[in-house]
This record gives C-alpha cells, sequence and structure tokens, in this order.
DNA sequence: ATGAAAGCGCTAACAA
DNA sequence: TTGTTAGCGCTTTCAT
C-alpha cells in the first residue's frame, strides 16, 4: 500500500498560482468567488484527486462533524438496528459515527467518554449503564450536546428519548389477562437498569388494576451477563434454567412475560421438555419482537420497539441541541411500543385457568 | 449544557510557567525531564481536568488513531458479534472506531472510503460490497492499510480474514449426505457476492464426491434485500416464501440447505405448515449458528461461524499492516467453520429416503 | 532539563 | 474578487 503524499489546498494554490484562501473558499461552495476561478480551481482539485482533510478542519472548527455512539451491546437486536438507522440518519446530516460499546461496564464507559472528549465529537448519543451519572455530566460541563437513549439520567436534564417502559410491561400483562391469566410470572435479567424496574412497574399497575395478586416469587431473575469482556450474544440458556426451576413448582402461572424475545426462546424450550403446551398449558409474552420472534412455534405474542423511530428521534434531537434552538418537540420523549399479538396468547381452551 | 473552554497545553503552562513543550512531554511520559516538574505538571492538569485534544494530535501526526469499520449490516448477528470484538480489540491498543453501514449499497460505499479519507483514519477494516473494487484500491493508493472481511477482493492484495464458506458449504451438505440424504436443495440471498458462491461450491463439491446429481433447481434464489434505505433485519419471511414453492414440486428433496438461520426459521415455518416433520420428512442444515438456533424447535444443526476469532484476527492483521513489518501469519487467512449438529439433521428414521 | 520556533492543513478576519 | 495574516492545539526539531 503504496503512500502517496495527499495533496493540500497549498499544491492547489500553488498549481494555480493563486492563494490558499481562494482555494478553499472555491471549495466549499462560498461565494465571493469569480465563477471562472471557482471552475479552475474545481478542475484542479478533481484532476489531482485532492480529499480534503477534515482533521485540520475540525480543529479549526472545533468540532469534528462526529457523533459518539456509546451502546451496551449490539448483538442485542434493538441495538443493531439502533446503530443503522443511527449511522444513516447521521451521514444524511454529513455526521460520522465513532461507536463505543460499553457492555454495561461502568470502567469502559468512564474511558469512552474520555475518548469522546478528546475526539471533539459534535455530540454524544448514549445508552448509559446506569451505574453512575459523572461521566455523562462530565460531558455536558464541557459544552458536549448528549442525548440520552432508552436510559435516562434525569438528574442531568439532558434530552432523552426512549421506549414507554412501563406502559409495555403493562400492556403485555393486561393483555395475558384479557386472555384469562390470573397468575402470572415475570422473567427479568438481572440488572439494575430503569428500563427493567419500569417494566416490573407496569405489570403491577396491570395486576393491581385487575385485582390480581403478586405473590412472592412472581418476578424472577435471569442472571446478568454484565461484566463479561466482549458484549456477548444472549444466552437463552440461562432463561432455560430460570423458567427450568419455576416449572418445578407446585402450582404454575397461566402466563409469562419475559424481558426479551431471547429469554423467550429458553422458556419455550423449558416448556417444552415439561411436554407444556403453549398457549393452552401457558401463555408466553415477549419484549422487542426481534426477527425471530414472528417465526418461532407457536408465534409469539411479544411488546414491539419502535427501533427506527427511537434512532431517527435521537439523532433529531441531538442536532437540535447542537442547533442550539428550542425545539418544537418534547425534550424528553417516551415512543409507546406497540403489543403484536400471535399464537403464544391465541388460547383456545381456559382449561387450567378455568380450574 | 454549559461551553466552559477546555483547557489546553498552553493553559497549564501558564499557570506554571512553564513552556507548552514542556507540559506536552511531562504529559506524554516522554523523558528529558524532571521528575519534581512532571508531578507538577501532572497535578495541575490532574487539577484542571485537562483533557488532551486528539484532532490537534491528529493533525501533526497526520494518523488519528482510528479505524475506519464499514459492514454492510450491523443485523446480521454475525456482524453484530464482530462489532463487539472489534471494537474492543481496537480500543484494547488504542484506537477508537468510526463505523460506517453500506447495506449493500455501492453508492454508499464509495461514499464512505471518501469519509475515511478525510478522516485521516490509520487504517480500516471492511466488508466490501463487491461490487467493485475501485474504492478500496483508492484507499490503498493513498496509503491507508485496509483489511477485507469476510469477502475478498484478490485483485487488490490486502490482507484477508474470513470464514471459509466452500468448506462450510461442503460441511454442511457432506452431513446430510452421512444422514442419508441424496437430494438436497440449496436456498441462499439472491447476492453476487463471493461468500455465497463458495459455499454453493462447497455444495457442488460435496454432491458430487458422493456421486450425487445436482439437478436444475437445486439451487433456490430467496431474493435479496439490498438497496433497501436502512439495513433492515433480515426477513425470514421472503426465505419461507420461495420454500413454499419448492413444496409444491413433485420430488421433495431429503434435506434443505440453507445459507444463514435466519432463512431456516422460515423454511420450518413453511413446513410446518405442509404438516412435514423435521428432520424425519426433511433435514435442514442452516449457516451461522445464531443465538436462536440452538433454541428452534427441534434444535437447528447449522455451521458456526467464528465471529470473534475473525474479528481478533482482523484487527491483529491491520496492526501488523500498519506497523509495516512482514507478519508471522499469512496474509489471507481463511477460518474454518465447524458444524454444530443439532436435532434438525438426527434422523431416526429413513422412511422416506429408503423408498 | 527546559525553551523557542516552526508547522501539520485548514478557516476566518481583515486588507487590498 | 483575491491575498495576507493569524491561529486552532499539539509535536518535533533545534537551541540554550
Amino acid at each position: 500500500m503504496a503512500g502517496t503524499r495527499r495533496h493540500t489546498l497549498r499544491d492547489i494554490a500553488a498549481t494555480l498560482n493563486l492563494s490558499v484562501n481562494t482555494v478553499s473558499r472555491a471549495l466549499s461552495g462560498k461565494d465571493g468567488i469569480g465563477e471562472k476561478t471557482r471552475a479552475l480551481v474545481r478542475a484542479e482539485a478533481e484532476r489531482v484527486g485532492y480529499v480534503p482533510n477534515s482533521v485540520a478542519r475540525s480543529l479549526v472548527l472545533g468540532s469534528a462533524m462526529t457523533f459518539g455512539l456509546v451502546i451496551t451491546n449490539p448483538s442485542n437486536p434493538f441495538y443493531a438496528q439502533l446503530i443503522s438507522s443511527i449511522e444513516l440518519r447521521a451521514r444524511n446530516h454529513g455526521y460520522s459515527l465513532l461507536l463505543m460499546v460499553t457492555g454495561e461496564s461502568e470502567e469502559y464507559e468512564t474511558r469512552a467518554v474520555e475518548s469522546l472528549l478528546r475526539s471533539s465529537v459534535s455530540g454524544s448519543i448514549a445508552v448509559p449503564v446506569q451505574a453512575s451519572a459523572d461521566p455523562w455530566r462530565r460531558l455536558g460541563t464541557v459544552g458536549v450536546p448528549t442525548v440520552l437513549l432508552n436510559r435516562d439520567l434525569p438528574d442531568l436534564g439532558y434530552r432523552f428519548v426512549g421506549t414507554d417502559n412501563e406502559l409495555g410491561g403493562y400492556r403485555a400483562t393486561a393483555h395475558a389477562i384479557s386472555r384469562g391469566a390470573r397468575s402470572i410470572v415475570v422473567l427479568e435479567e438481572d440488572l439494575p437498569i430503569t428500563t427493567i424496574a419500569d417494566r416490573i412497574a407496569g405489570f403491577r399497575r396491570a395486576m393491581a388494576e385487575a385485582g390480581l395478586s403478586v405473590p412472592r416469587g412472581s418476578i424472577m431473575r435471569v442472571p446478568t451477563r454484565r461484566h463479561e469482556q466482549a458484549a456477548l450474544p444472549w444466552q437463552p440458556q440461562q432463561a432455560y434454567q430460570v423458567a427450568r426451576r419455576m416449572l418445578r413448582r407446585a402450582r404454575l402461572p397461566d402466563a409469562v412475560v419475559v424481558g426479551n424475545d431471547y429469554f423467550a426462546l429458553g422458556l419455550y424450550r423449558a416448556l417444552e421438555e415439561c411436554g407444556l403446551k403453549v398457549p393452552d398449558d401457558m401463555m408466553v409474552i415477549g419484549f422487542g419482537d426481534y426477527p425471530f420472534s414472528a417465526f418461532l412455534s407457536p408465534p409469539l405474542t411479544t411488546v414491539r420497539l419502535p427501533a427506527e423511530e427511537v434512532g431517527d428521534i435521537a439523532v433529531d434531537l441531538l442536532l437540535e441541541e447542537i442547533a442550539g434552538g428550542r425545539s418544537a418537540r418534547p425534550l424528553k420523549q417516551l415512543i409507546a411500543p406497540t403489543l403484536v399479538e400471535r399464537e403464544s396468547t391465541n388460547r383456545t381452551t381456559f382449561a387450567r385457568t378455568l380450574v
């Protein structure tokens, strides 16, 4: 890979007997320049294959036309989609994406923010680990606009966009109840984040509204993958083990609401091994509507998160924050998830619940 | 988000009555500086919360301690994992990641390369669209080290790491044959890339070695998602439709080898609707070993791609290329995928094949 | 051990 | 319309 030195404005200026400044303005499309000169400069730039040095540009402008995107785990299908949609929209507005993966590690989150600061990013979009608000507070202090995604840190007063998890939990639960469930168990990852707490709150609200009790053991925790080196894809295996434990109980629930569709896979397996049928013996409601969920057997009823919409809004919020104007839209946006009803809650007989 | 101006070397130099140079060396750990001075500078830097400006640093050094990572689609679980492992390893070597998503678009690939050039990345890792080698050739011409991932462009002579897809296709097919299959169909995305062509070549080799014929219609194509705006998650739906078409044939194959595990989902659905059982009526072999594949019913036999290993090697190859030394390892590396045998090929009766 | 000076490639203010 | 000057924050000679 040979290293032909790159051409600079100065090179072009020299061969054309112009000043660097003139060349700069000709190329950047500013006015105050003769049309013939501009054409000349453009032709020469074209000829030598001029590529602007955006590092130099960033240095003088103090900002790099780059967004930092800080994500916990790209193998989460929701975040994978988010990456795509954010990259696309950022690109369409002329921004590049500096991607950092925290893997739920507070330590790396701190280093990621440090890295963003060094890089003079124009702004950042982040899913915080939610162990501490400090790193993100720091960004704000030095004036880097930041939009929080999916997990808020309310103390900071930053713009935020996320899923309404409370509503999601509520809808999932209410749906199960409407299909005849009276005893419901929740399977959630054992991670201290608001998204999970909110879903559980929604679950409790739905149960309360229906006058149903929530006995101890209704909320089961799947061991977390936090603190693993690389961000690994989710392991339905761990949900499977928790599900097996649950199925040893004397009284089984009518329905299980899981925190993500991967957990539903483990639950399906456990149920199958115990000879229990979904939905007749037990209903299952997922969360996420991952690409595989509609194709499970039976197809999984699940709460769909509008990843694309969330991503687009995140970028828009960030652009507004950068522009500095008051925004038309609210600073905090909770997007309502929608319930996708499929066979896993389409009970034909009410055998067990009618006992 | 207030904008307290960032402290610079000059600020520290001023308050300490030192030269910028001295401060720079004190902080960068170079020698030729008194221990007391160094301690003093460090303390002051700490006190004011000094953050180095890596844009300035990049400008003078001509390189940005950043890798460009150009990927077709983060919603492909294989690439999602790749992003994680590459980010981790790059970070451990002090590099940041500039992420670009092509969505299989040649046009955006070209713009992505342009963007990498502007940004003075230290190097890049790319899954090329394989429509043209030109963009990537350009990177090499101006001296940006580039490692190709998963899809090679042999003309360029760049370092490359990928899966041995031919071997993967071979192993999948040979396995089906060993389980009694004599008539096999392949379902692949309709995309003109070497990975797919290689898998099909492997399929043909296995069939030939077994003395089995490959009649017309053995290779079925699933409509591609190329040219969609955002990179969408794969739609098993399209594979389902192709599978339905196949199942209308007079003579059904004993086994179907699919190009990725998402396609297996669509196939499972189609088979179920037709009342056909996996594996007894038809065996299914996937590709990718996605996180859900072990939890399908029946669990899917599939070819596992070593995503983490491929990602790590990609970074190592790039680091070697940047260092400029001859590498111990070969410039082109094909990683052998492994077959994960599960129930979808565990045939208990040979009813149909023994007719 | 420390300082002074130059320059990376660009943009922005001000002159001409 | 074009040129001159200065400077973004840092690293790297070369002096001292």
